[in-house]
DNA sequence: CCAGACGTTGTT
DNA sequence: GTCTGG
DNA sequence: CCAGACGTTGTT
DNA sequence: GTCTGG
């Protein structure tokens, strides 16, 4: 998961809190940042600096031209050829004040968004490669967004969340060698520390932008209106 | 060395 | 193409 | 992730 | 159904 997210604040205020160099000249609130778009990245390039990416990378080209990677399983990033070189060289953060998870209502999908309770700036782990893009005279930088296992709040939705870096480990994340092993960066954001509401369909769209992304239609409900059963629901 | 695999999600 | 497995 | 398209030949 | 585009 984690197909669409949100990053409404000033980007200029994520890269200060990360002391980055913000080399994004323009900006606007995103209210819906879809895959193949531009989206803010901090990375690593002499120093931090937030620059804008494509989301997406494209799986080895020679070995096939088609299929975009939008995300990669932190549970096998260190093993897999696509992503292993990038998990040691090419780590950065993704800035977001929320992601989508959809929930199945009867035969629709709707929209839910998870946001975090300490503050509306939070960073997803991501990797970042050179890719060739048709019309670009250089290779430009693209990036994926890491998984894990949902914690208890998302899994009412969905049972795969972003990676979320708490602020305090933003620096060994993108800088540092990994002092506590990856797996400790694997585990999902604390469940206690999260909100989830429902959105408005217009999120559906991939290319509607617009402030009535974010608006709440009120709070998940407590059961799957499709009749969820659990595995061993009597 | 060669052979064979090579991605993610979800499948409401 | 490039990496892993045998 | 969801939405939307989804074919070929030959054509003045 | 399956693929592409955003």
């Amino acid at each position: 998961m984690c197909g669409r997210y949100t990053h409404t604040g000033d980007p200029v205020r994520s890269a200060r809190q990360l002391k980055a160099e913000n080399q994004i000249q323009n900006w606007r609130p995103r209210y819906n940042i879809a895959p193949t778009q531009s989206a803010p990245v901090v990375l690593l390039e002499g120093g931090r600096v937030l620059r804008s990416l494509l989301w997406g990378l494209r799986h080895n080209q020679a070995f096939s031209a088609s299929g975009l990677l939008i995300n990669a399983r932190s549970e096998s990033v260190a093993t897999k050829p696509r992503f292993k070189n990038l998990l040691l060289q090419q780590r950065c953060l993704v800035p977001a004040d929320g992601f989508f998870e959809w929930q199945w209502s009867g035969r629709r999908r709707s929209p839910v968004r998870f946001t975090l309770r300490d503050g509306p700036l939070f960073y997803m782990a991501g990797l970042w490669d050179w890719q060739a893009e048709p019309g670009a005279a250089a290779p430009v930088r693209a990036f994926v967004i890491l998984t894990t296992e949902a914690n208890d709040l998302v899994a009412r939705v969905h049972d795969r969340m972003p990676v979320i870096v708490p602020e305090e480990r933003c620096a060994e994340w993108l800088e540092d060698a990994p002092v506590k092993g990856w797996d400790s960066f694997w585990r999902p954001f604390p469940a206690e520390r999260m909100d989830a509401y429902l959105a408005h369909a217009v999120v559906n769209s991939p290319t509607t932008d617009a402030p009535e992304c974010i608006q709440s239609l009120g709070p998940l409900p407590e059961v799957n209106p499709a009749g969820e059963q659990t595995e061993f629901g009597f």
